[in-house]
DNA sequence: CATGTTCTTTAGCTTAACTCATTACTCTCG
DNA sequence: CGAGAGTAATGAGTTAAGCTAAAGAACATG
């Protein structure tokens, strides 16, 4: 349980909510693979992750609107990444789910993601790094929380 | 020197792009303030930092184009949160400085963040708070890298 | 001086989200 | 069984927050 008197924390969200909107500043402009938004590529990892998943799902994992993962699915689906079929159970849902093609850019942006990695290398040393490994998991718990 | 062999370190830095993107969109909206935007917010900490700096100095730490912090500025100027004085030694460059109203709602600010915060609380154990602590420094840095 | 460079600003555009409203389907309860 | 309530995806229009290009003013340097 946090100590709520002591003033650390509040310094420490505040300084949490700086960078998280500088660094989502850059990483919209940092892309990994042109032609596909931040948005774009955190819903293809999740697909990556999950398998499958309906487009409210989606929109609920990314803290998005429904009708804005609709957009981006059809993005994604006119880029031939994601295919789109009924949901076997339920006919108002459809199952979004991703290509072939799709785990082939992945790997190819995984490859020029270390690039960018080994560029932050030579800036972070060891411990900074350990940090941000530490602290990934909880940004990511905080993020859906 | 992070050992780039180490797949945990390519998994981090997916890992962080997905958190950092969806946090902000929640920040964007979860603002501590109505009224005022999360960049318009970041600069007024910098400000509250740095004292007084030149438009151009801030479009560089929020890593925002010139014209894009020229808005902002004027914005805050409008809202009577910041003053625009002309450049004591260079009468290209203005200095922006808060007045004692960003003081005050800095101030009132952190008390909504505190109740924010509280309600985090709830949900991030001592070791995960720890963690955030420990990187946000790191955050920052990668942010202006 | 003249030319080029830097700082701010103006104007117009783009993108990526949002809200509101609609359609299609499912579920529940009388 | 059927009517009304609820939920999923989507269509249309809007907004927000950044961008680029270009202009104007002040400085610096040959």
């Amino acid at each position: 349980m946090p100590d709520l008197s002591h003033g650390d924390d509040a310094a420490a969200v505040n300084s949490l909510r700086s960078a998280v909107m500088r660094l989502s500043r850059r990483l919209k402009h940092q892309r990994v693979d042109e032609s596909l938004s931040p948005t774009e590529m955190s819903v293809l990892g999740t697909l990556a992750r999950c398998g499958s998943a309906t487009p409210g799902e989606l929109a609920r994992k990314e803290h998005v609107q429904p009708p804005s993962m609709t957009r981006i699915v059809a993005l994604l689906e006119a880029k031939g990444l994601v295919r789109l079929d009924p949901h076997p159970e339920d006919r108002r849902q459809k199952v979004v789910t991703q290509t072939e093609r799709a785990e082939a850019m992945l790997e190819q942006s995984r490859r020029k993601r270390n690039a960018w990695l080994a560029g932050l290398a030579a800036d972070l040393d060891e411990d900074e790094w350990e940090r941000l490994r530490a602290a990934a998991p909880v940004l990511e718990k905080l993020a859906h929380l």
